[in-house]
DNA sequence: AGCACGCCGACT
DNA sequence: GTCGGCGTGCTC
């Protein structure tokens, strides 16, 4: 009888053996549901070992192998387990995260393996049925009708959905072999940069390499990534595209469809119905789908045709998963070409200082645009020293008459701050309360629009107390500027101009942002109070100030990483200032306008910021040139979590070899979050390696600790946050 | 992670 | 006398 060995989403690092009796080795990698414990799970066939590493006894029998689709194919258990292994997570979590839940659960599926628009027979109606798809297809048959006029006659007979099926498969699989007539429209000039760009990366198109495309703000990375991709899809290959945000989908999703609208694309991002996210990743594991684009999770879609990686914003957070499983998209993505033997393309206008290194060290090759793609000039970049300044609710004289002639000439102004609400906090000036969150160590912000107290941790909020709870003080205040302030006091500074707040409260539906982008760019808003949300991915052809406001404080935080950051969203913010023919000018409000991190800012010199980071990071110890790892720790109560990661350090004392450095137990920044407080632990080394080997060894014996109940932990490689 | 089994306090 | 607290251990 033939044995299964299982990957199950159990958290603990083994595999898990079964009887199938018509098992073959055409079923590793197929779906299956199994009897474990009390009930039944869904899981991945892995393997089929000639043994059970268990007494044959104990084996149950699978309930149900899921045959109807495609097995996910050898390259991507590989990709499955590697993420297990760097991750220290179990391979049953992994294929969990990374497979669709409706797939995973082994459901019986219909229709899932097939696109309406390619299958013959009835599916073939369902494009008619289908208007967004059909256009598609109808795009595509007048494509291949113009391309070959003998298909005319089929093309008559697009109200037969069958013949609609049958001609889109065949038409395809020419398309494809041909290669040709994929792209349609007329395609912008290159600018010499973005030539030299495409050039230079379709250069090293036959195997492995790694590229850095370094491109200010406005300078067309995009098209660079659609050129290159032009070359892919032309060579019959796939297209792996990630993007930070799902919000950014829709329009890259846009722009790459009217490109290439010969080609299927697949959006692939934890937003879409089950359905949709199952029918997609099935087209890509099928090699149907010819462009994946998406989000994180996308970067575990199965592509036999792989041909090339981008990963558009590579510096951003949101790559980095933070919960669970914390896998990097951006780095299982260069894992994966390099597997792949494909080229992976990391572009952004302020790379992480990661990738930076590997470019310097010629581990990454490197390319850099550095003009801006519509001759406009980047933005004239100022300090506003307010040490000696009186601020009218936070606003300098000189931010204020910026805005007025922005005002004037009918132009849009932005000031940013990275602070919502009204105030941070409320306060009573008599017995000195504040108004704190009961469930996290945070202080309660002041929502005046809707007259709550919130946590911006939690999401707990109240009403606002007329008087102090503590001393019953009439005279309680709010203390400090958010959003909701500055926009108040703009409205009464300029009461004839249209104040438009830009933040995740005035923004919070879908709907929502999409309303608020239309006026911009009606040019129904005057100024805009938005806070990084604004920075990200849309272009305001009228916005030519941006007035950076609050900034100072990131100068000094404790994270190491918060000046890179810093950094990189007033670079991209400040590209929101200024397009085409409108010069743009950026206003930091600091007290420290001679911080070198502003005047790099002011030469828009990334490299000089850049060399300077590093430098920090080398005399400091930090990443990227030391590795890390975090182990954190939560429990109702503090003690609890230290008391663990006391004794896990402990052990590792005893384990860890002398080039890897232990450190003391500290509370987290933010302790208290949600009912329970939380501690870490962090472990760094000069080499992956040896870090990677510690940590096998050193949380397979914390598994072994006996912990209360309530203890929870995990463990976190190459923390973004620390 | 679930979910069983298993040994000690306040209730019909 | 039992219902239920969560400590401990297992799941092929």
């Amino acid at each position: 009888m033939p044995i299964v060995r299982i990957a199950l989403p159990v958290p603990i690092p083994q595999l898990f053996d079964y009887t199938a009796e018509d098992a073959s080795h055409e079923d590793i990698g197929r779906c299956v549901r199994v009897p474990f414990g009390g009930g039944e799970k869904s899981g991945l066939i892995v393997d089929l070992p000639v043994d059970a590493d268990v007494d044959a006894t104990r084996l149950k029998a699978v309930r149900h192998i899921q045959r109807e689709v495609s097995p996910l194919p050898a390259d991507w258990l590989e990709l499955a387990a590697f993420t297990a292994r760097y991750y220290h997570a179990a391979l049953g979590e992994v294929v969990a995260l990374a497979l669709p839940p409706g797939l995973r659960r082994a459901d019986a599926v219909r229709d899932l393996a097939a696109d309406p628009l390619l299958a013959p027979s009835a599916a073939g109606a369902a494009v008619l049925a289908a208007p967004r798809r059909a256009s598609r297809a109808l795009r595509l048959l007048q494509h291949l009708a113009a391309q070959a006029p003998q298909r005319r006659s089929a093309l008559r007979a697009h109200a037969d959905g069958e013949a609609v099926g049958e001609l889109l498969r065949k038409g395809w699989a020419e398309v494809v072999r041909e290669g040709a007539p994929l792209v349609s429209g007329t395609l912008p000039i290159l600018t010499a940069e973005q030539h030299a760009a495409v050039d230079a990366i379709a250069a090293t198109a036959t195997g492995y390499a790694a590229w850095l495309l370094h491109g200010v703000t406005g300078s067309g990375k995009t098209e660079v990534y659609l050129r290159l991709a032009a070359n892919a899809l032309a060579a019959g290959r796939q297209v792996l595209m990630l993007v930070p945000e799902i919000a950014l989908t829709p329009q890259l999703e846009a722009r790459v469809a009217a490109r290439f609208a010969g080609a299927e694309i697949v959006a692939l991002h934890s937003g879409l119905a089950e359905g949709a996210r199952s029918r997609g990743f099935v087209r890509a594991l099928e090699g149907h789908a010819d462009i994946v684009l998406g989000t994180r999770l996308a970067v575990f879609a199965p592509l036999p045709r792989l041909g090339l990686i981008l990963i558009d914003e590579e510096h951003d957070a949101s790559y980095k998963q933070q919960e669970g499983v914390r896998y990097s998209a951006r780095d299982l993505a260069v894992w994966r070409a390099r597997q792949r033997a494909v080229t992976v393309v990391l572009g952004s206008a302020t790379p992480s200082l990661e990738s930076w290194q590997h470019a310097r060290s010629g581990r990454y090759r490197y390319q850099v645009l550095s003009q801006r793609a519509l001759a406009s000039a980047l933005p004239e970049v100022r300090c506003i020293d307010t040490r000696r300044l009186k601020l009218d609710e936070g606003l300098s004289a000189a931010l204020q008459s910026a805005i007025a002639a922005r005002l004037e000439a009918g132009e849009q102004s932005l000031v940013f701050l990275n602070r919502r609400g009204y105030a941070p906090v409320l306060s009573c000036p008599a017995c000195g309360w504040v108004s704190t969150c009961p469930h996290c160590s945070a202080n309660l912000v002041v929502h005046l629009a809707d007259r709550r107290l919130r946590c911006h941790h939690c999401g707990c909020d109240g009403p606002i107390p007329r008087t102090c709870p503590s001393c019953g003080n009439h005279d309680i205040q709010p203390f400090g500027r958010g959003t909701q302030r500055i926009e108040a006091r703009l409205a009464e500074l300029f009461p004839r101009a249209r104040v438009l707040r830009v933040d995740r409260d005035s923004a919070r539906t879908r709907a929502q942002w999409e309303a608020l982008l239309a006026t911009i760019a009606a040019g129904e808003a005057d100024i805009l109070v938005g806070t990084q949300m604004m920075a990200k991915g849309h272009d305001f052809p009228r916005l030519t100030l941006v007035g950076v406001v609050g900034a100072d404080a990131s100068l000094h935080a404790a994270d190491f990483r918060a000046p890179e950051r810093l950094f990189q969203q007033l670079m991209q913010v400040g590209g929101r200032a200024g397009r085409a023919h409108l010069a743009g000018e950026v206003l930091i409000q600091t007290e420290y306008p001679e911080h070198p991190l502003y005047r790099c800012l002011a030469t828009h010199d990334f490299d000089a910021f850049a060399a300077m980071a590093l430098d920090e990071r080398r005399s400091a110890g930090f990443p990227p040139h030391t590795f890390q790892a975090m182990l954190r720790a939560d429990a109702p109560l503090l003690q609890d979590a230290v008391a663990f990661l006391r004794e896990a350090a402990a052990v590792a004392a005893g384990l860890a070899p002398a080039q890897v450095h232990i450190y003391d137990p500290v509370p987290m920044r933010l302790t208290r979050l949600s009912r329970r407080e939380r501690a870490q632990l962090l472990v760094e080394a000069a080499e992956r390696g040896a870090l990677q080997s510690f940590l096998g060894a050193w949380l397979g014996a914390l598994r072994g600790l006996r912990t209360p109940r309530t203890l929870r932990w995990n463990v976190d490689v190459d923390p973004l946050e620390v």
